[in-house]
RNA sequence: CGGGGUGUAGUAUAUCGGUAGUACGUCUGCUUUGGGAGCAGAUAGGCCGAGUUCGAUUCUCGGCACCCCGACCA
């Protein structure tokens, strides 16, 4: 893409009423704005970074076993009287219509995805089986806070399992802990991601979530680094502070950001449906539940937190919103453009996502600004690079800057 | 929802009970072109409502919005 079409800018300072390092630095370069507290807009550089963490999390769901589909926000009354939730949640958003029919927007999505599989769902042999979405959820948050950490409206990819037995759900449930892993693993914040011990589990006596450690977070986890998981504060008591996996007591206390959680819910919401099967023996049984989810604007937002730097983003590989920020720094010879012209074509001619800084400014802003937008890999095509016959690479993290050939660069991007 | 803070141009800020200033941005022209440039000109502003006052952006009250702390967050 040439930025010159970008019809974002980035801006040199920062609204005044951010303080949240996510939000300053996302606004700052254009990937998000916010319509008002805990709503924000998806711009183009942004959408880009949040549909590959969709992405990624889209193919573990699917290795899982998961299929895909998407329900509505809008959610009739009934349903969340028939869970009871219609009274009982706080944050519930209801909305009335000219005609006095009221609705709920969906903070998640028991309510419907139960009615829906019980139309699907009559033997054993009908199970096991996961459905997941990603969808925009709605929580009334009294404050939201913390940029995009903590919305009235974010991006979720919520999975729901069906199962005949705990067993099963068990099953299920210990493989989405791996599968969690990985999903954070690819996100690029394995490191600082912490399987975490929570209260409101109903077989084990957990439930689990995920935690990434930062100062932004707003949980606090103790960490056993030799188990790399930790407990909550919640039950952290109930632990004698102890590591619930190896016994140890040497427990680290950290701040977090819970990023995605798993629950066996098994008939909290298959009852109230009356959601059963026949079993082997022809006998009717509840439907066991399991979901899982996971936050997408609060992965991005978590990203900024812990590998943004005092320039700006720093985006990891796999989710940066394009692999090459191909800086041409302008003159008046005729070659350095045609030179950044040819190296856009052949790169994105190799499968290459390239954003090509086209625009007619001084060199100190477009590299201010490149920093700014955290691209992992920035060439620069220059005057300068034109005598020598190379290009100048720099890497966005850490920040080495090399003289390399055609072939080098293109090596590094695993292309030929 | 309790407590605190802040609302001035697109952005960041200053001043003031009496003509609202600066920087960046944007527009025009010229120069400049490897770390957010220079000169000249132009553009654009007091959150909403009530009150006090000869006069309110400034003081008072109410509302709204945003930010922070807390509570809350299957």
């Amino acid at each position: 893409m040439r930025q010159s079409t970008l019809f974002t800018k980035a801006r040199k300072e920062a609204p005044a009423d951010e303080v949240a390092k996510n939000a300053k630095l996302l606004i700052r370069a254009g990937f998000v704005d916010k319509l008002q507290a805990g709503a924000y807009s998806y711009l183009p550089l942004g959408l880009r970074v949040l549909k590959k963490i969709e992405n990624i999390i889209r193919e573990e769901m699917n290795n899982a076993g998961g299929q895909e589909l998407l329900m509505p926000a809008l959610h009739p009354k009934e349903l969340w009287q028939t869970t009871g939730r219609w009274d009982t949640m706080d944050d519930l958003y209801k909305v009335t219509d000219s005609s006095g029919r009221e609705n709920a927007l969906g903070p998640t999505h028991e309510e419907v995805v139960v009615p829906l599989v019980k139309q699907f769902i009559s033997s054993y042999r009908d199970l096991p089986f996961s459905v997941y979405q990603f969808q925009n959820k709605f929580r009334m948050e009294l404050r939201a806070k913390s940029g995009i950490l903590r919305g009235r409206e974010f991006l979720m990819k919520d999975m729901y399992s069906f199962h005949k037995d705990e067993a099963d759900l068990a099953l299920m449930y210990e493989k989405m802990k791996g599968v969690y892993a990985r999903v954070f693993e690819r996100l690029g914040i394995g490191e600082r991601t912490f399987l975490t011990f929570a209260s409101g589990g109903s077989f084990s006596k957990y439930s689990h979530e995920f935690q990434v450690t930062t100062e932004a977070g707003e949980d606090t986890i103790h960490i056993c680094d030799k188990c790399h998981i930790a407990v909550n504060k919640e039950i952290i008591e109930d632990q004698k502070n102890t590591c619930p996996s190896c016994g140890d007591k040497n427990l680290r206390v950290e701040t977090a950001i819970e990023v995605g959680n798993i629950f066996d819910l098994k008939t909290r919401f298959t009852t109230p449906f009356n959601l059963m099967y026949k079993d082997e023996a022809g006998v009717e049984q509840p439907v066991l539940m399991g979901c899982y989810g996971i936050g997408l604007g609060r992965v991005l937002g978590t990203v900024v937190e812990v590998l943004g730097d005092d320039k700006g983003l720093v985006w990891p590989t796999d989710i940066a919103p394009f692999a090459v920020h191909l800086v041409e720094i302008h003159s008046s010879n005729p070659e350095v453009r045609k030179t950044a012209e040819n190296l856009y074509t052949d790169l994105s001619n190799h499968g290459i996502e390239v954003l090509w800084d086209d625009r007619e400014l001084r060199a100190g802003e477009k590299f201010a600004e490149s920093d700014l937008l955290g691209i992992p890999l920035r060439v620069v095509i220059s005057e300068k690079t034109l005598t020598g016959g190379t290009l100048e690479v720099k890497v966005r993290k850490g920040g080495e800057v090399r003289m390399v050939d055609r072939k080098e660069l293109f090596d590094s991007l695993k292309i030929q």
